[in-house]
RNA sequence: GUCCCCUUCGUCUAGAGGCCUAGGACACCGCCCUUUCACGGCGGUAACAGGGGUUCGACUCCCCUAGGGGACGCCA
């Protein structure tokens, strides 16, 4: 039988598609080649609150850029129809249903703030706070209360006592007590799979032969391999890779680093680089060339290659590659292209142009008016931010509430981008024109360009929520407690309705 | 807090018991090339987390400690 190897993509909420399921996506791909197998990408989000049309397109277009294509995927649909659409919810309450009347689920009415309180207990008792027994009820109950209509989930039953063990392909046997997995629900309240049940049905439908996920998965193996138990069936080799990480080794984030594709799109990135790039994390070529192609790579693939420890994402050495393709790759013809592919288009310059025309006198003007429009990150220290009437800390939280605001916003247009920060000046209660001044810095550099929404709109969201991220850096940030306060202020301003 | 995973230069890594006086790459420093700056070339600083075993021999195998990370949601 051929291989089917699978690679879950989670679109996120703020739509900027994440390096790390590029990397993920990498070595299923790779692992798939090697083996004449099928790579198979599949959307895993049942949070219908995270996931748009427009989201999911974006990670897909991300992925294509960067050359992962994949055989088998979200937007073929047919029998592995994404389990979002409401018409397969049905099928998953089914299979949820089943295990409750094999005895391996069961139904469980218990609210959040009753689990809260049970998660607190075994927390003051030392315990691992997850839930693990005594949510089961009589079953005169349960059908007591199902007739009544009440609000349930389906958990499936853990052993209390005993140990797991897991294979995985790169760390061999793990072990882990039973008592640390808890009944993980199967099944919503608004009737909706969680990940753990979607997952465990689609791979098994999909007929997945290996699954090539993050380290972050390892702990939820226990439940997976004890479904796959539960229902009788035969459960797909795992692997598990290491997390990448920020510089100070925390799990890669963007609040830390640019971890966006589309970040690394706009500020002028070779997708052949950045994939190189990944490709150097945890794994090297067995002649330690640093320099490779996809296919390169999929020719001397070897998994166990893979190094375990969680590698730093390094944007200098990225950097380096990237003009090691540039140099060694691109010849003046095809450099020209690329740029031209890239930025210098019409496409691209025609929606500056009105902005451009009436500030210039030459045209000579143009690239020291225009150059931050073709720039990754802007080169600002603390005193590019100097104030006439806020002090540093006003407009580090101008900057701050901007990007959270901002990050939430998912229709990245003109109107929306100005409707948030007209919004959140009249609510902090700053004049337009002064809050604006920080954000024109952080987007253009100078406090003299033109609608730094406008600017913002043809960045797109990473390219303009990275720069902002970088201005509040450059600013130190906030302290531990400012953020706590900055925080709640933020909350506060948020609920508020400026009728 | 509990459990799990991980640990070679600052960073990415090579290393599968003797090839290790631990190799390469980024970054950094120096020299050369060059009208400048890059590129390129040459060289330099810099690591086996610590402690115990096993072994004739340990970066490599085992144990302990320490450090780092992850998980502990009606998120994925």
């Amino acid at each position: 039988m051929s291989q089917r190897i699978r690679t879950r993509i989670a679109p996120s909420p703020t739509g900027d598609p994440h390096v790390g399921t590029a990397y993920i996506a990498l070595f299923n791909l790779c692992f798939a080649r090697q083996h004449q197998g099928q790579f198979i990408l599949r959307i895993e989000d049942t949070d219908q609150a995270r996931s748009t049309p427009e989201s999911e397109q974006d990670i897909l277009n991300s992925l294509r850029w960067l050359g992962l294509d994949w055989d088998e995927g979200p937007d073929i649909g047919g029998p592995h129809a994404p389990y979002r659409q409401s018409e397969r919810k049905n099928d998953y309450r089914a299979y949820a249903e089943q295990l409750v009347a094999q005895g391996h689920a069961f139904y469980c009415f218990r609210t959040p703030e009753e689990l809260d309180e049970i998660r607190e207990q075994r927390k003051a008792a030392g315990l691992n706070p997850g839930i693990n027994g005594q949510l089961e009820l009589p079953e005169a109950e349960v059908k007591e209360r199902l007739e009544r209509g009440d609000s349930y989930v389906i958990r499936m039953k853990v052993p209390e006592e005993g140990v797991c063990i897991i294979d995985d392909m790169l760390r061999g046997t793990i072990e882990i007590d039973w008592s640390q997995v808890d009944c993980q629900i199967l099944l919503k309240s608004d009737g909706m799979p969680t990940y753990h049940l979607a997952n465990v049905v689609d791979d098994h439908l999909m007929e997945i032969t290996h699954v090539i996920r993050g380290e972050e998965w390892i702990s939820s193996a226990p439940k997976h391999q004890l479904l796959y138990r539960y229902f009788g069936w035969q459960m797909p080799v795992l692997c598990h890779m290491p997390l990448l990480r920020n510089p100070d080794k925390s799990k890669l984030s963007k609040r830390k680093n640019p971890t966006s594709i589309n970040y690394y799109e706009r500020a002028g990135f070779m997708p052949e680089a950045l994939l190189n790039y990944l490709g150097r994390m945890g794994w090297s070529m067995p002649d330690e060339r640093e320099k490779f192609t996809l296919s390169d790579m999929i020719e001397n693939f070897d998994l166990s290659r893979v190094s375990l420890g969680g590698p730093i994402f390094d944007v200098e050495k990225l950097r380096w590659l990237n003009g090691l393709w540039i140099r060694e790759s691109l010849d003046d013809q095809a450099f020209m292209e690329r740029v031209k592919n890239w930025a210098f288009n019409e496409a691209h310059i025609l929606p500056m142009v009105e902005h451009i025309k009436s500030r210039v006198e030459t045209f000579s003007d143009i690239a020291p008016l225009a150059g931050f429009m073709f720039s990754g990150l802007l080169n600002l220290s603390a005193e590019s931010f100097e104030h006439k009437k806020l002090d540093a800390h006003d407009v580090k939280r101008v900057l701050q509430y901007s990007l959270w605001t901002l990050e939430a916003q998912r229709h990245w247009t003109k109107d929306a981008i100005f409707d948030d920060i007209k919004q959140l000046s009249k609510k902090m209660n700053i004049k337009m024109g002064d809050f604006m001044q920080p954000i024109f810095i952080a987007i253009a550099g100078t406090p003299n360009s033109w609608s730094v929404v406008d600017a913002m709109a043809q960045l797109g969201p990473d390219m303009s929520r990275a720069r902002l991220r970088d201005a509040l850096d450059k600013l130190g940030g906030f302290s531990k407690k400012e953020s706590k306060r900055v925080e709640k202020e933020f909350q506060e301003l948020q609920s508020m309705d400026l009728g």
